[in-house]
DNA sequence: AAATAAATTATAAGAATTATAATGTAAGAA
DNA sequence: TTCTTACATTATAATTCTTATAATTTATTT
């Protein structure tokens, strides 16, 4: 499932002007693989051994293109590092407060939310991001002892 | 009604071993005065005048400071700055993608998101944030033309 | 197979934020 | 009020994430 996703993917890319280069498909590979949110340089590093010499700026030029073409968001936590997330199907993020664990829960779209902001402030409204903040299970645990 | 917000959030400073200084005194103002969401940098250049000597490192200090005791939230944009937002009435945040525009919008806590992420994903969850993106109506006119 | 447009690499630069150490100051105790 | 001390501020340097640049390489088109 995470292959044909890929495949998707690849195929949005091929109606752009986007080459598939053997770095760009690993990038890629790797983000639907791992179903996870990783770094640019949590791919830089999971990549290293395969491409011994990329280039961190390719991690970089490569998200921002994936994320143009529409196959992947970019989460920004501050000045830690942004996380990639590919984009699938609705969903939310609970974070923890604690130690920074990402888990993705599903929820209908919050509609009704896009449509009000659109009429109480005049914007054309095209999308939006939740993310809940919380204490993992893990977490409470330890602080329990 | 600034100042009542203020005056309450100078108080809740002085339930802690939180000193006040003429510095923080003045971000604070500053925050509750401008209504806005300002940067670190633009709350520093906005001082400037009244402190020609304070060091930006003191805005970064006392906004951790405020976000500590709980009364302001940061909201985060990857590489750009944070901007920094009074914690008042349940409210979100419309941006637009073209000149970053930030409106807010009242609506109801979603309550029913928490609990479900809580059930879903065993988190003992305490807040969310969400952002709604879109296109303000300045720039939808620009690129009418 | 050659041309060209795009991608990659290596490196440097930029910007936001935090750490450090010295100095200054608010607030409670004497 | 003055003294004390723990907390704040300042100035500067360091860190970290991300982007820009220029040279080289590579994918696609002709």
């Amino acid at each position: 499932m995470a292959n044909e996703q890929l495949q998707e993917a690849v195929n949005a890319l091929k109606k752009t002007k986007v080459r598939m280069t053997p770095q760009r498909h690993a990038i890629l590979e790797y983000l639907y693989d791992s179903m996870s949110h990783p770094t640019a340089d949590e791919i830089y590093k999971a990549l290293e051994s395969k491409f011994p010499n990329m280039s961190v700026a390719t991690v970089y030029n490569n998200l921002r293109v994936f994320k143009e073409v529409g196959i992947v968001k970019e989460l920004t936590y501050g000045d830690s590092s942004s996380r990639f997330d590919c984009v699938t199907t609705d969903h939310y993020h609970v974070i923890c407060s604690q130690c920074g664990k990402i888990v993705d829960f599903h929820y209908p779209g919050l509609d009704e939310v896009e449509t009000l902001a659109e009429h109480v402030t005049g914007f054309k409204v095209n999308s939006h991001r939740m993310e809940v903040y919380g204490t993992c299970p893990d977490c409470s645990n330890i602080s329990k002892h």
